[in-house]
RNA sequence: UGCCUGAUAGUAUAAGGGUAGUACAACUGAUUUUGGUUCAGUAUGUCUUGGUUCGAAUCCAGGUCGGGCAACCA
């Protein structure tokens, strides 16, 4: 008992509905409108419905709620299902609601015929001031009054096209004082001249989503329809038009959406970034997309993973982004090869070392006993990284320093000597001295160093151009508030451009593989990149406890 | 001034009348050829006021604060 996971609030409804024979199997759905790419958030709605299903042995079906055509398109569709299949999910059935319209119109003539129904040929302005506000009841108008008979022509004149857009509605007669105002004769059915991406042209009446998502739900014969919070209001709609109709008694039960700090996740927003080209695409590794998040190189598993600890509940939530960062560290730290690659040289002169090239091995990662090791050049002339020397170190400052030493990872430690400075100060060399018995893995020096850099040899560094992709985020609090896009976005998660030089390994190994560099974090390639233009996609940055030191040293 | 929701460490999430637990973050220490990893440890929490009870995070009542609701969007 104490082993177990505890049970989220609706593992507990099903296991409760289960356990009293409401249902001998269960059944979910996730429904995407094919309008945008799937983000982060949508993986959470994904990992819960394929995740209560796998676990209670029931099906999910992958639904797309394409009842506006004007908003979708077969592009979002593919994409969607390339997102749901990577996450590592299979659907019982792809379906979409457009497959439902014939029955959905039936549906509708049935409310009709019941009395339920009316065409209503008021402007939308006079729909909405009809309506009330939610402390004044709404007045019902005089359009409620026409028979069942002139309903039944008048909607199916709609659909034969004889009318056009916004000139007509078909709403559901509830109660138009209903402090609830979705239940104040909500419209089912509107006027769309409008292509649709599967069903062409055959339609020009479409229903809205509250009478397609039940209903939808209902054919399906799914048992829990999982949703956000914001349809907390509509459930009683969505109960509604399956009582009137008699259909499967689907059940609808909402959760908080992910929220997730610095990060831009509404679909809205992100269709901007991508239409005003603050990004390439949808899939940019910046994007909080799970596209995106795929090219960046966040390992299916680790959102998953991530998914599984955020939990599920009602109250509003902003997970630290943080979390997500540490699932990813977490599976990479096993998988990721270790490569060196210098970002912003400086070049070190071994001055006792004499010999030609001296080949090293190297671990790829010491995690993995299986991962193996690869040949490194050493030489006389090597590079480290520019901020790995100090001219004039703070106190903990465990790198290269003068008459300081410093190991050279997998290979000798060093200690410098000597600056060779240019005409305005500046250093341009570092001259230092290896230690012969110091070698990795062999090591009789009996010397303990505390730092261990990076290095590539000069003749043998692969010149690579980089282009380094950030994390996108947001500013905190500020990323709501109406107002010029760009003061939401933090100028520094922009790609940044530089040139590079890396071990002869890591360009012979680029493939769309995560790599960790020391203290730089974890790197893709991306699938652009060429062996000569690598270009790198950070993935989660390691913890930088030095640069805390220094900045308390020196306050 | 209506209706619907929700409130547990910094952030999430458990405990459904009986010791407030877990993870991330933070901090301390040990190990380390990545200032990473790993390991050990520390600190921090039940929105408020009453009530019921031997006993309340949990049940009841009032309050406070947060989110949502007036698209021919989903």
């Amino acid at each position: 008992m104490s082993e177990e996971k505890s049970l989220n609030f609706i593992e507990e409804i099903i296991e409760a509905d289960l356990a009293a024979g409401k249902h001998k199997y269960i059944a979910t759905r996730f429904p995407p409108e094919p309008n945008g790419y799937l983000h982060i958030g949508h993986a959470k709605s994904i990992c819960l419905n394929f995740g209560l299903a796998k676990k209670y042995g029931g099906s999910t079906n992958l639904r797309f709620d394409d009842t506006n055509p004007v908003t979708e398109d077969t592009e979002y569709v593919e994409s969607i299902k390339d997102d749901v299949r990577w996450l590592g999910f299979e659907w019982a059935n792809e379906l979409y609601a457009s497959d439902y319209f014939e029955q959905l119109f039936q549906f509708a003539v049935q409310l009709i015929e019941k009395g339920l129904a009316y065409v209503d040929d008021s402007t939308s302005d006079a729909i909405a001031t009809q309506k009330g506000t939610p402390t004044q009841p709404g007045i019902r108008n005089e359009f409620a009054n026409r028979s069942i008979e002139e309903n039944k022509n008048l909607f199916l004149e709609m659909r034969a096209g004889k009318y056009p857009d916004g000139s007509k509605v078909l709403r559901v007669k509830i109660d138009m004082a209903s402090p609830n105002m979705l239940l104040r004769d909500p419209i089912i059915y509107r006027i769309k001249h409008a292509h649709h991406h599967r069903t062409g042209d055959t339609w020009c009446v479409y229903p809205m989503y509250d009478f397609a998502h039940g209903q939808s739900d209902s054919i399906e014969k799914i048992t829990h329809s999982i949703c956000t919070l914001e349809f907390v209001p509509h459930r009683p709609l969505y109960d509604w038009c399956i009582e009137q109709l008699g259909t499967f008694p689907s059940k609808q039960y909402e959760f908080a959406r992910l929220n997730m700090t610095y990060t831009v996740m509404s679909k809205r927003k992100l269709l901007q970034l991508v239409n005003d080209k603050y990004v390439n695409g949808w899939d940019d590794p910046r994007m909080s997309t799970i596209s995106g998040m795929r090219r960046r190189g966040y390992p299916a598993v680790s959102i998953r993973e991530f998914c599984d600890r955020i939990g599920v509940a009602k109250r509003e939530n902003l997970i630290d982004v943080g979390l997500l960062e540490f699932c990813v560290r977490e599976e990479l730290n096993k998988k990721a090869l270790r490569r060196m690659v210098v970002f912003d040289p400086i070049k070190i002169v071994i001055t006792n070392f004499t010999g030609e090239t001296e080949w090293l091995a190297s671990e790829n990662n010491p995690e993995d006993p299986n991962g193996g090791t690869r040949k490194i050049p050493f030489t006389r002339e090597i590079y480290i990284e520019q901020e790995d020397f100090m001219e004039n170190p703070p106190k903990k400052y465990f790198r290269l320093a003068p008459q300081q030493m410093v190991r050279l990872k997998s290979a000798y430690i060093i200690q410098c000597d000597e600056l060779i400075k240019n005409d305005d100060g500046s250093v341009k060399e570092i001259h230092c001295h290896y230690i012969p018995e110091s070698k990795s893995g062999s090591d009789t020096s009996g010397i303990h160093v505390k730092g261990t850099l990076h290095w590539v040899s000069c003749a043998h560094a692969v010149a690579a151009e980089v282009r380094l992709y950030d994390r996108l985020f947001k500013v905190e609090n500020v990323a709501d508030a109406d107002g010029d896009f760009k003061d939401h976005i933090n100028p520094n998660s922009l790609s940044i451009v530089a040139g590079a030089l890396a071990e002869p390994a890591l360009a012979q190994d680029a493939q769309e593989q995560s790599f960790q560099f020391l203290r730089k974090g974890y790197f893709v390639i991306d699938k652009d990149s060429t062996a000569d233009k690598l270009v790198f996609n950070r993935t989660v940055t390691l913890k930088d406890n030095w640069a805390k030191e220094v900045k308390k040293g020196n306050g």
